[in-house]
RNA sequence: GCGAAAAUAGCUCAGUUGGUAGAGCAUAACCUUGCCAAGGUUAGGGUCGCGGGUUCGAGUCCCGUUUUUCGCUCCA
């Protein structure tokens, strides 16, 4: 566990010094859980964003695109249950570390006044048997009256800091009333705090003419919301699903593990609307599709697994998680949920308008089922790379060509050296290949350009004459290029290059003319897709 | 949110009882070598996270704060 702490700390590191993540902000001492993507690192999430849309919208033709807009009307997000669900003012009690809703505490001791006095009006009428006018007793009993204005004025603080949204007036009164913890029972508590999921902005340019809205904490909606303007546009009948990559954003209580749970992140998500009755045969087969989708980059099968949920939220009567070995244990990195009609139905009560569709084989409407799958970039973006990185002890010999010099030492010191290699798969992989001419003088260099000027159209191509070319190799392995093209003085005679591959660092000599055919095999999505 | 630890060059770190900062690697230029990193010469780069305080003097001591990591808590 230590030891893949350690891994963990080394893969923050090289991300940085790599540039494929950087802290938001960096030079104003950055901004909590959130991340900015550097030149490796965009072109490593494009890629991933490219072979999840070409393998959902290329694959089926039963399932098209969107790109919605991240500002949506704020009764979206009542019917979808955000706004309620993530509302409440909480405080914490310092010795048990146990967290309260504190509206709950203070109804808690409202009920607590109310219990007194019904005991007090049960011990009565037991003395006065039936002559006992319960009436009567409440209106002039003194414990009964002291306890019955306790309660009012109470009740009526509470409603009114409630309805100021007055958090400091609801600690203090937590605090008046002397409530205690049920289960440290102190009263040392934190402030009381507003948790609110969503970040919310205002629209509208005056202040008073604004409207709040809020930025979107998921994708998903924004789908729903476009459901029968995809379906009506694109003649889309069910079973269909919907796409769309996009940023959500989501303020978390706790926001932690680099680029795992980020305030500001992105999402690939596809929603498959089917008939209802069907969708648990629909939901096993996108989970094995979506499984298929991830093994087949290759990183490692064992490193996948499903999660299935025992608890289901209430919208879902199936949900599963497909999870990745981080080096912080096996991790969510999709979701894959049937959520029933709860969306679109809750949108048609908002909306008012009808979303439905008129199946003509059953020759009836109905409110359609959804099965959901939805994918974190980032987290995705963090699983290659977490499957990726490798370090591999490589014995080389000392300094180049000394060794010769060196015959009396008996058996020259094999120098212990590390190979950071970032094993991406290749159709992901940031620069697809490096072009190194073996040394800068002899025309070398002219004979490297004129390649890479006709490779560059197709593949991101890095060209480096810097240092030697074992250096070069390795720093290209770094950054997890998988193929680099060696221009030797053979070349300008033979007119054919050497390969070099990344994992197993063996080389082949091919063609100048063949180039750019074996390379698009080896590059080809088509044959990766294929295997899904 | 609570608790603990950390923050010094791009990275990894050193910095001795407080006396205004160093190393290795990396980066850039030139020379040299040339198929798996670390030859030579030179250069750039740090108001030691930030803000206060103590002191003649703070990277070092104290307080606050920010960020990160870990544990707990919470959670799509």
């Amino acid at each position: 566990m230590a030891q893949q702490e350690e891994v963990f700390k080394k893969l923050i590191s090289h991300c940085k010094e790599y540039g494929f993540v950087f802290p938001s902000s960096e030079i104003y001492d950055g901004l909590g859980a959130v991340y900015d993507y550097g030149q490796n690192g965009v072109e490593l999430k494009n890629n991933i964003k490219k072979y999840w849309w070409d393998s959902m919208t290329l694959l089926n033709e039963n399932v098209v695109g969107i790109d919605s807009a991240i500002f949506m009307h704020p009764t979206i997000w009542k019917a979808s249950g955000h706004v309620d669900a993530f509302n409440d003012p909480l405080i914490d009690n310092k010795d048990s570390k146990k967290r309260y809703r504190a509206d709950v505490l203070i109804e808690e001791q409202i009920a607590k006044y109310e219990d007194k006095i019904n005991k007090e009006t049960e011990k009565a009428a037991k003395r006065f048997g039936e002559a006992f006018d319960e009436q009567k007793f409440r209106e002039t009993n003194p414990r009964v009256l002291e306890n019955e204005a306790k309660k009012e004025a109470l009740h009526t603080r509470f409603a009114k800091a409630l309805n100021d949204g007055n958090l400091e007036e609801l600690r203090q009164i937590i605090i008046d009333e002397e409530i205690v913890c049920p289960v440290s029972g102190t009263r040392n508590w934190t402030e009381v705090r507003q948790f609110n999921l969503m970040f919310s902005t205002e629209m509208g340019s005056t202040a008073d003419g604004a409207t709040k809205i809020y930025l979107r904490p998921e994708t998903a909606q924004g789908i729903f919301v476009n459901f029968l303007n995809v379906q009506k546009s694109g003649r889309m009948k069910i079973p269909f699903g919907i796409a769309q990559i996009g940023k959500a954003f989501r303020n978390e209580i706790v926001a932690r593990q680099f680029i795992f749970r980020m305030r500001e992140f992105e999402q690939m998500e596809m929603q498959f609307f089917v008939r209802p009755g069907e969708e648990l045969a629909w939901f096993e087969k996108w989970k094995q599709t979506r499984m298929r989708w991830h093994k087949a980059l290759g990183l490692g099968d064992k490193k996948y697994r499903f999660h299935d949920h025992d608890k289901l939220a209430h919208y879902a009567n199936a949900a599963t998680d497909i999870e990745f070995e981080m080096p912080f244990g096996f991790k969510e990195v999709e979701g894959i949920h049937s959520r029933t009609d709860f969306d679109l139905s809750s949108h048609e009560k908002f909306s008012g308008k009808r979303i439905q569709f008129f199946d003509p084989e059953l020759n009836q409407s109905y409110v359609p089922y959804v099965i959901e799958t939805s994918i974190g970039v980032d987290r995705m973006f963090l699983s290659v790379l977490a499957g990726a990185y490798s370090e591999e002890v490589a014995s080389t010999s000392s300094a180049t060509g000394s060794s010769a010099a060196e015959v009396t030492a008996p058996v020259a010191e094999p120098v212990e050296a590390t190979r950071v290699v970032l094993k991406i798969p290749p159709v992901l992989a940031p620069v697809k290949l490096a072009v190194l001419p073996l040394v800068k003088k002899d025309g070398l260099p002219e004979k490297a350009r004129e390649i890479m000027d006709n490779l560059k159209f197709e593949y991101h191509c890095q060209y480096d004459e810097k240092d030697s070319i074992g250096k070069r190799y390795r720093r290209q392995d770094a950054i997890g290029t998988p193929y680099c093209v060696t221009v030797d003085h053979d070349s300008l005679v033979d007119n054919q290059v050497t390969i070099r591959y990344r994992d197993t660092m063996q080389q082949e000599r091919v063609p100048v003319a063949q180039l750019e055919q074996i390379i698009a095999e080896k590059l080809s999505m088509k044959n990766l897709l294929k295997t899904i």
